[in-house]
DNA sequence: GGAAAAAACTGATCTGAAACAACTATTTTT
DNA sequence: AAAAATAGTTGTTTCAGATCAGTTTTTTCC
């Protein structure tokens, strides 16, 4: 229906197929100027999009794909969180002092990721009242979201866990309670703070004890009530 | 010198003793506003300011004091903060659903908190863009500060964990390599996630190792180029 | 299509750090 | 000033979960 009218309408805008709040909240002018200084790109599979400590050139909005977002070092990582389409990342790196990215970006899937010009999104965040208290109600959602993480990956043991990224990833991620897994679980285990062989161990008790059915990647949520329960209690 | 000229001019603003730089951002006007839908408070030594859960209706300004920022639950907590005079709370309460506080505050020291309607700090964010940016700004710097805490607590151990927040306290919160402890053990435990009496041991690991002098609520760091490594290597 | 590489899995072992159990030293209350 | 409560400390025990070492399965790509 959006896609008729757009297709009618004149198209102020080639870049963004479906409408975004942030982005209706521009004028036209704005509009174009982000048009204007952006460009799409497709990355493939496992491809790294923007690298942690590096000078912060680009605001990059997930058209299509899934990636992750975490951080490394000496072969330990933490995977802060995971971005599906339609959702802007690197804010984080907008800042007055030196905007350095605090975060790599790499994608599980073949992706199409727009790179909007930050000088020219920190000038509308600059002019543009209304985009700037839309970008910081984004901003604090996920920071909501962190704080969750945080709480569940130091103060939870394994079952909690694992239990809080099964729901998280059927309920947030895939929108569904069956899905095929694009992550390893050496994946799982970065996101969950632990180790691979700790997430199969577990991942197999799960499936043991009926909470969840398990063929390789593909993963489906049978009893969400316990999972939940064991999400709560630790 | 800026108290003589503030005391000199007239006063637009009894509020603040000095100047902010996101209340220097607001109109005369703003700050008009501000001062009129704001009251200072004080508050004793191991009182709760505002409760996670909560509906927000404050933004706080900590004039002076030290709080922490901290999630509960289940007799399970984690310290997300400590923040010193001159710092905004409650900012990460605002976005466009229901804004509920996500954290819950509490003082570690008498300490004067300004509360600012929130429906006004709103409205300011949405009409001056200046403003609003940077609150973003601020937003991110300490989104930045919690990824380094989730980083160290899910990745390092107690040695690393340790040092981290010493050498935290030393740079952020008292500015200096000697300071007196208003937090208890316990509070150590939370804010690095590890149980009261690991506190005790590794702190007392650290003094006979000639890193800290220690004397009950007083500390000195003795070798800060120690603890870094330690911090580093985890 | 088959070799090589990567990911998934399993069992055995080891260890960091929590939990427990006293006990002492401080505060706070009455 | 005594009693109670809170905070700090120490030694011992226990266990969750990492690490290691190896096998099997799946995927990748000449």
């Amino acid at each position: 229906m959006n896609q008729i009218i757009e297709s009618k309408g004149i198209s102020h805008c080639s870049v963004f197929k479906y409408s975004h709040s942030w982005y209706e909240l521009l004028t036209e002018d704005e509009k174009l100027l982000i048009d204007g200084h952006s460009v799409s790109l497709t990355f493939k599979k496992g491809e790294t999009v923007c690298k942690r400590g590096a000078f912060a050139s680009h605001i990059y909005f997930l058209e299509e794909g899934l990636v992750k977002v975490y951080l490394e070092e000496r072969n330990k990582n933490l995977i802060l969180m995971l971005s599906t389409k339609n959702n802007l990342l690197g804010l984080a790196a907008i800042y007055d002092g030196n905007n350095k990215l605090p975060y790599t970006v790499s994608t599980y899937t073949n992706s199409t990721i727009r790179m909007i010009d930050i000088q020219i999104f920190r000038q509308l965040l600059k002019q543009n009242s209304e985009f700037s208290f839309h970008i910081i109600s984004l901003l604090n959602e996920k920071t909501a979201q962190i704080y969750g993480r945080f709480f569940s990956l130091t103060q939870k043991q394994l079952h909690g866990r694992l239990a809080d990224i099964l729901l998280c990833l059927s309920n947030r991620i895939f929108k569904s309670k069956s899905f095929e897994l694009p992550l390893s679980r050496a994946d799982l285990g970065d996101l969950t703070g632990m180790s691979t062989e700790s997430v199969i161990r577990m991942m197999k008790e799960f499936k043991d004890d009926g909470l969840i059915e398990m063929n390789c990647k593909s993963i489906e949520l049978l009893d969400v009530a316990r999972l939940e329960r064991i999400s709560e209690f630790g």
